[in-house]
DNA sequence: AAAAAAATACCCGCTAAGGGGTATTCTAAA
DNA sequence: TTTAGAATACCCCTTAGCGGGTATTTTTTT
């Protein structure tokens, strides 16, 4: 018997995942919740064996409801269904500990395909996701920034000039200039503010 | 009998939205389509008499599609079904030429509610919008900007610089600059970078 | 028609972000 | 241990975007 509880900010994908599912031999849905926060509350009451569970969604992100859910309940099972296709995203989402990840861009018949999977212990993965041997494979133009590249772009999008990231950091502004310049040489930019777009982009784009 | 033709990236939905319709007598669906294009090859192959269709989707927004639609069909009703609750998605939308604006946060019976209503000639408008007499109610904040500062507004968010939009808008360069300066008076916003994020953001909150 | 708002245009000064480049030290990988 | 990559740091110069301000013309509203 699978226990599943669903989180979705997309009501109408809930009552979708429900109909599909309502005729479903073996398949009882204990819960459903419209944000991280609720999908806890379910977890902790009714103890589902699996979980559906968006990326985004209000009040908690579903990448940390899952770390949480696998911290304190790791024989529950966590299956992704979200928009994002980033490799960032998938790294993440399997990090915090989910065993499948699929786009909402699938039909709802892979979807089950997936929690009977999930439920059964195995992985399963969207066809049009980068997954290798349980890791996303880091796309090449993911890897191309190092970790303090990334961690000044991130400044970057916040709109900290590089003064205040030097100061934030305890290095010289001529180290912030130049881990700009390196990125922008990296990324093949150019231009003014053309980081800064760059670094809000790639936030929204996960 | 209502001919539905449904326009949404998200497949799940779309099946979704199937398993509820199936067995609803006097519903048939005549097509459905992951993006703008598709839907418009569905309304001028199978003429349905409403269209639901997302906002954001690949090769061609809702919008646009619903523009297209209805100067060539006018007499084809279209309900809107998407995330966006934004006063200017809202606004968009019903300026293009839908009848009906639903948030893909509510229930999928609603979206049914809707569906019948704009297939009989009326409006529904989900609850958790503003709309004012067919009319999105423009907030206090949507309207500090001015026609011209709001389409130099776009410009920035492309990444040009003033020089290039005095070019593009056949003006002078110190009358960006003023309008600018203008905009970062108006909106409260100080320091460098600062007009481009908020273009940004503005452009990603629709 | 008059008043208000919007658009256009300009001056000055400052600085943050590029863009060209060089070099040394530290850390990780081979 | 050696090599390669990353991090740190600096010089020079240019330019674009502020930030302070003023003014005129055009368009819209009253």
């Amino acid at each position: 018997m699978i226990r599943l509880a669903i989180a979705e900010d997309h009501q109408s994908l809930i009552d979708g995942l429900e109909l599909l599912l309502k005729y479903e031999d073996g398949i009882e849905i204990v819960g459903t919740a419209n944000d991280g926060e609720g999908l806890l509350r379910i977890v902790q009451k009714k103890e589902p064996n699996v979980v559906v569970t968006d990326i985004r969604m209000p009040k908690m992100d579903g990448i940390q409801a899952t770390r949480l859910i696998k911290k304190e309940y790791p024989h529950i099972n966590v299956l992704a269904f979200t928009m994002f296709d980033q490799d960032e995203a998938v790294t993440q989402m399997l990090e915090a500990g989910a065993s499948g990840y699929i786009l909402k861009n699938t039909s709802l018949n892979e979807v089950l395909q997936a929690i009977l999977a999930v439920a059964d212990g195995k992985t399963y993965y969207d066809g049009n996701i980068n997954v290798n041997g349980g890791e996303a494979k880091v796309s090449a133009k993911k890897g191309l920034l190092t970790r303090r590249q990334k961690e000044i772009l991130a400044l970057i999008a916040q709109g900290k000039t590089s003064r205040e990231i030097a100061e934030e950091l305890f290095i010289g502004i001529h180290t912030v200039d130049t881990h700009r310049k390196n990125m922008m040489r990296i990324l093949g930019i150019k231009g003014k503010g053309e980081l800064l777009r760059y670094a809000l982009e790639k936030k929204y784009n996960f």
